[in-house]
DNA sequence: TCTGGGGTCCTAGGACCC
DNA sequence: TCTGGGGTCCTAGGACCC
């Protein structure tokens, strides 16, 4: 298709954006949302006077308070940013017909064959401003891949468009860390190997990046740093997993604690599946010590379940088998179910709507 | 300054089957 | 009497994303 163009859109500092339209008293502010000073987390989102002293997302809650001691630190609200974003997916809908979400503020819009995609691209983020007072943050490219870099490149508030032909030149001088799939451990790799930007990845020899990466890897690898993307606006998703975990305030050893907890994770898995009409035939526990050692382990049922105490039961002999034969303070414990199938009911609903 | 919670995808090894 | 080989399923860990 040689029209394609496909819009990625970012809602600057979503969470605390939203904050401080529910209280305007914050606007202005270093706003950091996650978790209380004092407490164990990490900063979500925070505002871009808060990144101004330094706080980053995902940094511990105590170097962000050591950092910005006057910053407004507030608790997640993931429920009020589902609802901003429903909003702000409703506009984009309105727009255009295949919109991929990919997180909570973040979305794929596929504007090819459009006749003024970059026009249309800037009504889309007025009427988000205007409705929904949020700020988006815009790329347009040839594919989702530049698009979706595009995008980092003007924030906040930008609007970056990659002719198509040019997305080499476009991602040349940057870091390989603002690929997709290239995190810290691949970047230092390949800094390690002397390749610090794309344009140094796309010139490297495919064997010597097969050594660093695998064969897989360094193919696909190289075919993002030339800029090539074919992967299409993806309008719906299957679910794979469904999880529910909690990090304890202190490491917890207590039995009886440790199993009122799992019960809990286990019937939260459970009324997911049944919302989704679907069964899992695998239970997964997780369990994290306090040296941060992570483990899991998982088993495969017969016959697919969705049943909280089901749940609780098979994620409980999970504990007993892996935990209570040496029973060391927990930081973490988590529940996964995976392995779907669809109830007879829901595939009952599509076959005959 | 100790490291969240929800996910996805990939890899590797072992079991098992024909 | 010296280790086939391919496919599939399962477990576990790890990298990565927002």
């Amino acid at each position: 298709l040689t029209d394609r163009w496909i819009l990625h859109m970012d809602l600057d500092a979503m969470y605390a954006s939203v904050e401080a339209l529910l209280d305007p008293s914050l606007r202005g502010k270093p706003v950091i949302v996650g978790a209380r000073p004092g407490t164990r987390g990490v900063v979500s989102t925070c505002s871009y006077e808060a990144r101004a002293f330094g706080v980053r997302s995902a940094m511990p809650i105590g170097e962000a308070y050591a950092r910005c001691p006057q910053g407004v630190f507030l608790p997640v609200r993931m429920e009020a940013y589902r609802d901003f974003s429903r909003r702000v997916l409703a506009i984009l809908s309105v727009h255009v017909e295949a919109v991929q979400p990919l997180s909570i503020d973040e979305a794929f819009a596929d504007l090819s064959g459009i006749p003024e995609p970059e026009h249309l691209a800037r009504e889309i983020k007025d009427h988000i401003r205007e409705e929904v007072g949020l700020v988006a943050s815009m790329g347009l490219a040839g594919n989702k891949l530049v698009a979706k870099i595009a995008t980092d490149r003007g924030k906040p508030d930008g609007f970056v468009v990659v002719t198509r032909g040019d997305e080499a030149r476009f991602l040349a001088p940057l870091s390989v860390r603002q690929l997709w799939g290239v995190g810290p451990k691949t970047a230092s790799r390949l800094e390690g190997a002397g390749i610090s930007t794309i344009g140094e990845l796309a010139a490297a020899e495919i064997g010597r990046l097969s050594e660093l990466l695998g064969s897989n890897g360094a193919r696909d690898l190289r075919e993002r740093a030339l800029g090539r993307d074919d992967s299409p606006v993806e309008t719906s998703r299957e679910i794979k997993s469904i999880s529910d975990e909690v990090t304890f305030q202190r490491d917890e050893i207590d039995r009886r604690a440790l199993w009122e907890v799992l019960r809990a994770q286990a019937q939260i898995c459970a009324e997911r599946l049944q919302r989704e009409g679907l069964l899992a035939r695998t239970v997964t526990i997780k369990l994290r010590y306090s040296d941060f050692t992570t483990v899991t382990r998982a088993t495969t049922l017969d016959m697919a379940i969705d049943d909280a105490e089901e749940v609780a039961r098979v994620s409980g002999s999970l504990m007993r088998r892996y935990w209570s034969a040496d029973p060391r303070p927990l930081r973490l414990l988590g529940v996964r179910v995976s392995g779907f199938e669809e109830t007879a009911g829901w595939r009952q609903l599509r076959l005959f709507p």
